[in-house]
DNA sequence: CGAATTCGTCGAAGCGCTTCGAACGTCTGG
DNA sequence: CCAGACGTTCGAAGCGCTTCGACGAATTCG
């Protein structure tokens, strides 16, 4: 193995000069700088990681925390983690990926052992056991989602409010005057998680100051149980027109349960969904949708995380604002 | 923080000692062990990571190398990613999780930095241009799915070959006689990925040897284009009673086409998938399926590691034996 | 033109841990 | 009763890197 004094030996100069020709934390002549990278480049020389991380107190790895729950849509997750990864790398750090499952004490030995120098948690829940434990960590960490008590932490997340808003202003426009929306599976909002309940409360909210009808609840996955969950619908509020589904797993289910009870989609009733682009692209019709901006999401979590080990302030919240993109599964709706 | 000489200082002993009572490669008296290791519990003791590595030559970190391409089924992957994590965990271990777009590059700054001790890497080509890296590398590894060069390599794979041959084995069980296979789209036999090229020479030699008519070919994604597929299929050959879809993303469809087509499920077709469980579980209806062992791919690709890293020989392939699942897509065919 | 800066580089002291050889008692067998 | 063996613990030498103070040479200024 190469170390930093075989190159500087190679180079003729102090191992400290090639260290600093490598962190660029002092000045050195271009000359110098030239031989050095010359020498590093034909002996092929890496430095230590561990080395590096126990003299300078840093290690260049970040951890990102999944989560490992049902309800939650698992190709958003990857794509999450990929721009974590990603991003990541731009700012010259590594990426451990851990879940959950070991509980608090995984994330306490991460932090206390130096192994990574900040930590990016998925899928933070309203009474998420690990955000306490996260305050008395000395390491810097950003959240995924919003928990109860957000004050001190950092968190990010879609603007899911603005989104259930969105949705209901664009049927709106449309002349639509009844609208239901279908969301996560009841467990999801059980545990309180955030994002599914600040959807349905700006659905709502929005619906009433508009002076629209509104109905919004849970929605079990599987063709069969949404096949159910439309029939009901339709049987309680014959007068729907507009559907705002808030769950990747059930758009396909949807769309076919409203063709068996008999409603064209957009002609009898208009659909937008939240999810990524590419469910909603290749849905038939195309559909409607505000994207869940997950590669962006991860890009700022980064971001935020990289300010933060550099001493900087940031702000507790970044809320991503919604992105809705017409497609052809919502018209206006005619009064006749 | 606190080190190790803290612990020491403390339990009244020297550091060594303490570093045996961890790493258990010395006795240490009974005694002297409770007392470090209540010092230990009681100061809140983590060894840094980085001084360990550089002290042992261990990170006690493997990579994940994970694929970012179209074709792969996700959630697929992810099962895989965590089934990694925890096996690792079990022995000690943690997952620094890379995306192959950072280029064979990647792979060595992170292998010769001693970052990781090992490597593991998902979804290899026949013609994988990590490979050649690989071998060059100082490193452990071990492959999911197999090159077309695997000698001097470890590689782990559900046997796709015996997992075409099973499907078109239950069927001829039941009285089939011609047989179709829907396969992956067409880009990923282009790639060369083995294990869709695997699955069809024992889907086409099992067939061919019990002399039944059979034909296979690739399948793109999306409801049009399996609609498509499924009418040209049986325009060709209106005999076929017998059809397997080795393609997670693509089984919806299929037994939507097959509806529209008028051919029903199993009365007139038998229909095997070759995908993860739930997803045959969730059809309508329930398909008997041959599954895609993620899980215990992700755990045996651990174990192998390990072994490696503790020196021991491991066998130059592991191929895991398909199970299938007998569910109601699939009847007897009585030939009238 | 000497003193004060600045620039570029060096040397050495750690960072916290593992591990090797050695030391010290205690035990055993001849 | 002593040599040798054994069980248990210690001390010190690194592992490869960063960083701080210092030093000579080149530059600037009064």
């Amino acid at each position: 193995m190469t170390t930093i004094s075989d190159v500087a030996r190679h180079a003729g100069v102090a191992p400290s000069t090639v260290s600093y020709v490598l962190s660029g934390k002092r000045a050195i002549s271009s000359t110098t700088r030239q031989r050095v990278l010359a020498s590093i480049r034909t002996l092929g020389y890496h430095p230590h990681a561990g080395a590096r991380a126990l003299a300078s107190n840093r290690s260049n790895v970040i951890a990102l925390v999944l989560p490992l729950r049902a309800g939650m849509h698992v190709p958003v997750l990857m794509q999450f983690a990929v721009s974590v990864v990603t991003t990541a790398r731009q700012f010259d750090h590594d990426v451990l990926l851990m879940t959950s499952d070991e509980g608090p004490g995984g994330l306490r030995r991460i932090a206390a052992s130096s192994l990574v120098d900040g930590l990016i948690l998925m899928d933070v829940e309203l009474h998420d056991p690990r955000v306490p434990l996260l305050r008395t960590l000395e390491r810097p960490s950003v959240l995924i989602g919003f928990p109860a008590e957000p004050a001190g932490l950092t968190c990010v997340d879609l603007d899911f409010y603005r989104a259930g808003r969105a949705c209901v202003e664009h049927l709106a426009g449309l002349g639509h005057r009844e609208l239901a929306l279908l969301g996560a599976p009841a467990a999801v909002y059980e545990r309180g998680t955030g994002f599914a309940r600040r959807t349905m409360a700006g659905f709502l909210d929005t619906a009433r100051s508009l002076g629209m009808r509104a109905k919004a609840g849970p929605c079990e996955e599987g063709a069969t149980a949404v096949h159910q969950r439309v029939i009901e619908l339709f049987a309680e509020s014959p007068a729907i027109t507009g559907v705002v589904v808030h769950n990747e797993a059930v758009v396909e289910y949807l769309l076919a349960a409203l063709r068996l009870v008999g409603r064209r989609v957009p002609d009898d009733v208009s659909v937008i969904a939240i999810c990524p682009d590419e469910v909603a692209e290749r849905a038939m019709p195309a559909l409607t949708s505000v994207l869940i901006p997950a590669e962006e999401v991860g890009t700022q979590a980064v971001r935020l995380l990289m300010r933060k080990l550099d001493e900087q302030r940031v702000p507790d919240s970044s809320l991503l604002p919604p992105r809705l993109t017409v497609r052809s599964s919502t018209a206006p709706q005619d009064h006749r």
